[in-house]
RNA sequence: GCGGGUGUAGCUCAAUGGUAGAGUGCUAGCCUUCCAAGCUAGCUAUGCGGGUUCGAUUCCCGUCACCCGCUCCA
């Protein structure tokens, strides 16, 4: 995710209007997020979604498959591009996350300064070491470019002469000499802690003994899965490089801090697709996928002004990324965030790593052979991953549909866009008598058939417009005392609050041409 | 994991070392001819655990959760 970065907003922005209390609030006495297990006290990092939430989240979703595997973007050559579902387990052999990495660095050892309170990764870490005493500096790698580190450096080790200073890494410094060592932001020694590892994996043990030797790990990202698919693909699904295979999914992390209401949270869901190619065409596909990925986050109902693409510094690359074209985010001006942006999906060229990882460590192949191309050749693809987070897209959708009206009874409204709202219409009787809610059963028994629709009969219609308004329902029907003589029922737009008459038996279509604008 | 703050009905907010009150919401009924109208009845709370005390929602300790900052974030 991305550093906050001060960038002014243009215009007025859902950022401004809406606080994350406020939001959090709507979503809890709405029906969108509970707090997971909150009878006990909640926990940390966890939630559930509710009856409101889960069709919201279920139609970004779906909205992602079908853009991807049941119609894919068409691709740069005019052509229709293949991408294949699959959909994983999330325990997989142990040996998988020792080939991905994540069981090496999926391990961040920091260390605490006890003075200063603040802490530090180890591995971000060099140490100066003064060998004429034994005395040990601990400095950010490029806090040593920076002037007054050095000044500071030379003030404590006493002498003017740095280059007869050692520069090591941290990571080389045994915890038994900590005792000599200054950080980064105090003038006294001894003040660092040893380092703890925060091993990001989720454990478990598969089998009933429960030994060391039947541990497993909950996915930390969905796309191993594919990777470790990519070989039954190949073989039986008649593709053709280039070709993708997404997938949807949980996937697990202990953070050390969730933060943000469900942005970042332990338990998430992600939307990944791995897009394999040639390596000479990794760059065509990568900026083909960085365009289409921003372009569908407009589609869903996300505003360009709180959209930006991020290109990743160099030294914030990926172990995987290091040697490719690059990562690049989507990021949303989140409420927490703004003005600054936080990640929402990130488009990655991943290179051969995952591939060539596996191949050397299940002694299985991974090559693809070409006779498409004269002469044939034999390689390993190249990956562009664009990664996506489907809970964050979903609380992307919350604060940008969030938007205050002071005129209306609700004092707001939820703005999403109709195909992404959990409720797409609400049939209201005006008057629970004189035959009008037999119409309105009518009504909404044919409508629900073809998307989310509720019957509500339930209070003054006041009342019930302004529910929808807060659970976003983007057309209301009421059918009133005329209805039986004109056979017209009036739809109320939310967004407008404007009213118009439409024939009982043409207002079905009307709201399903609605939808696909 | 560290530092600071917070924790009373679904929500917003009162009160108190002596058994918690309002508004709103919700439920049922009446009523109601298009934007939270009205009437009647009802439901719901001191996060959890321990201590001090005759008695704790109130004071103390612990814990859990949330918020802010640090840190981290494939």
């Amino acid at each position: 995710m991305g550093n906050a970065q001060a960038v002014e907003p243009k215009n007025t922005t859902v950022s401004d209007k809406v606080s994350m209390d406020e939001l959090v609030a709507l979503c809890k006495r709405r029906g969108f997020i509970f707090s997971a297990s909150e009878i006990y006290g909640g926990i940390n990092g966890f939630w559930d979604f509710g009856p409101l939430g889960v069709l919201l989240k279920n139609n970004l979703r779906d909205r992602w498959w079908n853009d991807m595997v049941i119609a894919p973007p068409i691709g740069p050559d005019g052509e229709p591009l293949q991408i294949m579902g699959v959909d994983s387990s999330i325990i997989q052999n142990p040996k998988a996350w020792v080939a991905s990495g994540h069981v090496d660095t999926f391990n961040d050892p920091m260390v605490d300064c006890k003075l200063t309170k603040l802490r530090y990764r180890q591995d971000h870490l060099v140490a100066v070491v003064d060998e004429r005493n034994g005395q040990i500096f601990a400095f950010y790698q490029e806090a040593l470019e920076d002037k007054g580190t050095l000044k500071k450096l030379k003030k404590q080790a006493g002498t003017d002469e740095l280059e007869k200073l050692k520069v090591i890494p941290f990571t080389a410094i045994p915890a038994s000499d900590y005792g000599k060592v200054i950080g980064p932001d105090t003038d006294q020694k001894g003040t660092l802690t040893e380092p703890r590892k925060f091993n990001l994996m989720f454990k478990t043990y598969v089998g009933a003994t429960a030994t060391e030797d039947d541990i497993a790990y909950l996915r930390p990202e969905t796309a191993q899965g594919i990777f470790l698919n990519y070989k039954n693909i190949v073989d039986n699904m008649r593709v053709r490089v280039p070709f993708g295979i997404a997938q949807v999914g949980k996937a697990f992390r202990n953070e050390v801090t969730p933060r943000n209401f469900i942005y970042r949270s332990r338990e998430f869901e992600q939307m990944e697709m791995e897009w394999f190619c040639h390596p000479d065409e990794a760059k065509k596909w990568f900026e083909f996928w960085t365009d289409a990925r921003k372009k569908w986050w407009e589609a869903v109902g996300v505003s360009p002004a709180n959209l930006q693409l991020r290109p990743h510094d160099k030294d914030e690359l990926s172990h995987y990324a290091k040697a490719g074209v690059g990562t690049v985010d989507v990021e949303y001006r989140f409420p927490f965030t703004a003005p600054g942006f936080g990640e929402l999906e990130g488009i990655a060229h991943r290179c051969d790593f995952d591939l060539t990882q596996h191949e050397k460590h299940s002694g299985k192949k991974m090559e693809y052979f070409d006779d498409s191309v004269q002469p044939p050749r034999r390689f390993i693809p190249h990956v562009i991953e664009p990664a996506a987070g489907l809970t964050r897209g979903v609380l992307a959708l919350l604060a940008e549909a969030y938007t205050a009206d002071p005129s209306r009874p609700s004092q707001m409204y939820m703005k999403f866009k109709p195909s992404m709202a959990p409720v797409k219409a609400a049939v209201l009787p005006l008057l629970n008598k004189d035959g009008l809610p037999e119409i309105a059963q009518k009504l909404y028994y044919s409508m629900r058939t073809k998307f989310m629709t509720e019957y509500d009969a339930k209070g003054n219609i006041g009342k019930r417009y302004a529910r929808h308004d807060e659970i976003g329902t983007p057309f209301c029907i009421t059918i009133d005392t005329d209805t039986p003589k004109d056979q017209a029922v009036t739809i109320r737009f939310r967004d407008t609050m404007a009213q118009e008459r439409v024939a009982l038996d043409k207002i079905e279509t009307f709201v399903q041409t609605a939808l696909k604008e």
